[in-house]
RNA sequence: GGAGAGAUGGCCGAGCGGCUGAAGGCAACCGCCUGCUAAGCGGUUGUACUCCAAAAGGGUACCGAGGGUUCAAAUCCCUCUCUCUCCGCCA
């Protein structure tokens, strides 16, 4: 959420914020509801004053039992007042929020400007792309013929966009896991293992919704949502509370199943386990002082980027232009991991600083050493990585002209020994 | 699922219809005092919103949440949520 009095004070820069996001909304008529509503609190405001006034007094015309009967009546009229004044000015309170919750973060001054994805600039490209001599596979091919991978049956148990991961195709996925978690933990990050279902409340304080209620999985009976990434239930950790200074920045990492809709991108990557609507994650997650978060931004890049260094993935980062950044976020990197099979790379995380917006909705504060007051913390967020899509990179990048994937040296500790992965 | 107990400020804890944003204590901060430390003395210390160009200063709301009774609710009534204890069931 925004500062109410950012939009207040400064329209013209939120205008233009929005403008490059590519996102037409109108600034001027949420300025009006808040005006309206303003008005009505004070109107309010000012005649609960005059009806405390009386009641006071009330209360000493009876200690000195003296008749109060017409300041008692004068009251009973005034409650008629306050009770359309309050109606109005809920409502019109309510029709502020329900604008402001829709408003996306503001880009952050180094965030280039462009319409789209075309207009991401690359940052850095990293890692060797492997040469083949043959024409290397998608990874759902290898996966059926290793038997590591079963589309069919998902569609049968549950439907399109659902994989079953099947004896070494389980084993990688779970090294992976653990692989990812145990370099987190040793990079200073406390791990965390979330709870899967969160109250429409958490869903609302890291973003997701309102705005994008058509993307979650909800149990409507219970008012939970499967989440859609392990950020919600942790940037929730600390939700309405205020943090000691000190004990800044808290770094966490937690690995979840993420559960996504994907509604409205039907026909695209329809095959294989690039988008499914259930995939794991190790997610990493930072809670800054303002002044620090796009240092820690860098770091935490880095902290991704260490997961395919030790793989051995090639990939590039690219930074996402304001038009092409998502909504809670100020600034985004995304890391691209090369898919030979695929012949193109593909996003396999994405860092963002979401500054003070979800800590906003959220209610996380932190108090400085001898300050007065508490401001809102920074929040960050990133992949390490996307397990699915680290999976498929894999068996892309490290299959051999005999259909067989060479298990990376990083995850041999985790399987067992285990070198290649071959048929039967 | 059954039976009880509870939810007050940073913490402990009083209050059970008006003068209570909330006694008292602890903690923290600022002064004074003091060879140092400790003790002692005095003062300060919640959040959100809102009015004011801003500061100063007003105002409104907040004692788990929501509703109700009343001129007036932390205090009375109803509903809900959460926590704890015991029994049952369960990975």
């Amino acid at each position: 959420m925004l500062d109410a009095k950012l939009l207040r004070e400064n329209p013209e820069a939120v205008k233009e914020a929005f403008r490059n996001r590519n996102q037409n909304i109108d600034v001027d008529a949420i300025l009006a509801i808040d005006v309206e509503r303003r008005k009505y609190i004070t109107e309010l405001e000012l005649k609960k004053s005059a009806k405390n006034k009386l009641s006071e007094e009330i209360g000493k015309l009876k200690r000195d039992k003296k008749d109060a009967a017409e300041l008692m009546a004068k009251v009973t009229a005034m409650n008629v007042e306050i009770a359309a004044l309050e109606t109005q000015a809920a409502e019109a309170g309510a029709n502020f929020n329900e604008a402001m919750l829709v408003l996306p973060n503001i880009p952050d001054k180094s965030v280039p400007k462009g319409k789209d994805e075309k207009d991401n600039p690359e940052i850095k490209k990293s890692g060797e792309v492997p040469v083949f001599s043959f024409k290397p596979r998608p990874h759902w091919e290898l996966g059926e013929t290793l038997g590591m991978m079963d589309f069919e049956r998902a569609v049968k148990i549950s439907e399109s966009r659902f994989v079953i991961l099947k004896k070494y195709g389980a084993m990688l996925s779970r090294a992976l896991i653990n692989f990812m978690a145990n370099t987190a933990v040793g990079r200073g990050y406390t791990e965390f293992y979330p709870p899967f279902l969160v109250k429409g409340k958490s869903m609302t304080a890291s973003g997701q919704l309102p705005k994008f209620a058509e993307q979650a999985y909800k149990c409507a009976e219970d008012d939970l949502y499967l989440i859609p990434t392990s950020e919600v239930p942790l940037t929730n950790m600390h939700r309405d509370e205020t943090i000691d200074e000190a004990a800044l920045p808290f770094k966490y990492t937690g690995y979840s199943a993420c559960f996504r809709r994907e509604a409205g991108t039907y026909g695209k990557d329809m095959k294989g386990m690039i988008r499914v609507h259930q995939f794991d994650k190790v997610e990493l997650f930072k809670f800054t002082a303002p002044e620090n978060s796009f240092n820690e931004l860098e770091s935490m890049l880095l902290d991704a980027e260490e997961i395919l260094k030790l793989l051995k993935l090639p990939y590039r980062v690219i930074q996402l232009c304001t038009g092409d950044m998502g909504f809670a976020s100020a600034k985004t990197y995304d890391i691209e991991v090369c898919m030979p099979g695929l012949n193109c790379y593909k996003e396999i995380s994405s860092c963002s600083n979401c500054t003070d917006f979800q800590a906003r909705r959220a209610n996380i504060k932190f108090k400085r050493k001898g300050g007065k007051g508490a401001e809102f913390v920074h929040t960050l967020n990133g992949s390490a990585l996307a397990v699915g899509r680290t999976l498929a990179a894999v068996m892309e990048n490290y299959q051999t002209d005999t259909g067989d994937v060479v298990v990376p040296e990083a995850l041999r500790p985790y399987m067992n020994g285990m070198e290649k992965i071959t048929r039967g």
